[in-house]
DNA sequence: TTATAAAACGTCATTTTTACGTTTATTTTT
DNA sequence: AAAAATAAACGTAAAAATGACGTTTTATAA
């Protein structure tokens, strides 16, 4: 890619990954670290973000970073807010950083978050220190996003309550428990697993295949997928008041 | 207010107006008109809109540009998304307009949507030539005004049936067949009016008063409010999954 | 072969929804 | 003053969904 002009915006990016093994609704940070004569002056985490070129969209940039973090394309984005708070980057540590990295007054950006596998994301060897942390056990994080990663958060926990964007973070095949114990990560509620079982099963977009789980060590579950197509087609004209 | 430096964004709002009264959803738009040598170049109508100052948060540049446009404040605001494709204002009357009002590159707008009543706002001698239309008979628009109210208006339609925005377009003091009639004008559907005024009439948070309507010329209809108090009580914590 | 533990199924009372029919209260007309 | 008109308000019963549990099944491991 060649340089471009870079626009006084940037996009970043909360990267949400689960991992079915451990039950971990994950989120993907990287190192921020400067020293100077010894002296540890920045050492915290921060979400993945970078200026938007001047021949960009703004879901291109978001993309685009994500591609650079994790080489994945075709996952799940969402633009969710914009922050522009003049003094969202003032404090000491910010301010030292953006000197460091000769940029300035980066003061709004758009935030998108991803959804998918944590299993997808290969971290050998990528640049960026690149870790992944429980979303409800993060380390301390720089500039405001802190606070841009409980919006997504927030936004994640209302849109999984009424949109099938759950099976974005589970693998394409999936037994009932996992989506249940996706759920119970998320929301951070327990769930009757006879009434979910009954629930979801009843959905049409719920599909058995004729698979089980292998490689457990217990009775092994059905395994099922989910179907856009039929859901899509299930709600093109339903609405349901619910307030 | 003094001038202040200028950034390259701007905020666009879509302003909601409900007319309890004929029933009419309605956004409010200014003109936009252009001549040069009898020749009428640009004619049509867009959002409010206007750039954030540096020391401005995005929440105030839509509060100020609402007071701008109608002289109201405290309204229900939400900022719902950030349009940035770099091709948004390159048709030729967009380019046309822009060389006009001596600005370039306005290339990425934060949009808001406010919910508002229609009686609240008085537009005599308004500069803009602000005018309502019906949501769903809008004139020409210029720029990518088009697609930003269609967003704005899918994100209300979704909004509307799990939070209790609708109350913010309705006057205090209201009817059950009120909110019936807002909800079919938003969600164009039809909702039968027995199984609409139980369920309504159920929910705590809505409260009856000692009051009728005056000045109707049949049997006069109770009027209820909304208590977002005991709304807020209600929700603290209640999740229910439904996808 | 048996014990174990997760998976999967079942039941019943309660609540909510859907689809209608009926009555009541107020205004306007006769 | 009575009657007609009409919107407001109430009622009912079947069907579907939910919530709170108990029970059975099946594959693995001891």
């Amino acid at each position: 890619m060649k340089p471009e002009k870079i626009l006084n915006i940037s996009v970043d990016c909360v990267v949400f990954g689960y991992d079915v093994n451990t039950k971990s609704l994950n989120i993907l940070l990287i190192k921020r670290y400067l020293e100077s004569k010894n002296e540890v002056l920045v050492d915290d985490y921060v979400l993945t973000g970078y200026h938007v070129y001047t021949h960009e969209t703004l879901d291109d940039t978001a993309t685009r970073v994500l591609k650079e973090l994790t080489g994945l394309t075709n996952q799940y984005k969402k633009q969710f807010k914009a922050f522009g708070n003049p003094n969202r980057l003032t404090n000491a540590k910010d301010v030292l950083w953006i000197k460091n990295e000769e940029f300035n007054s980066r003061t709004i950006t758009v935030a998108y978050y991803f959804l998918l596998k944590t299993e997808d994301v290969d971290l050998t060897n990528n640049k960026n220190n690149a870790t992944w942390f429980p979303v409800n056990d993060l380390p301390e994080l720089g500039f405001d996003h802190e606070k841009i990663i409980k919006e997504a958060y927030a936004d994640l926990k209302v849109k999984c309550l009424s949109e099938p964007i759950i099976f974005k973070l589970l693998p394409d095949k999936f037994t009932i428990n996992d989506v249940q114990d996706l759920y119970e990560s998320i929301l951070g509620i327990e769930i009757d697993n006879r009434n979910f079982r009954r629930k979801l099963i009843n959905k049409k977009y719920i599909i058995a295949l004729d698979e089980k789980q292998v490689g457990v060590s217990k009775r092994p579950a059905q395994l099922y997928m989910f179907s856009k197509d039929i859901y899509d087609k299930m709600f093109q004209k339903n609405y349901l008041i619910s307030i």
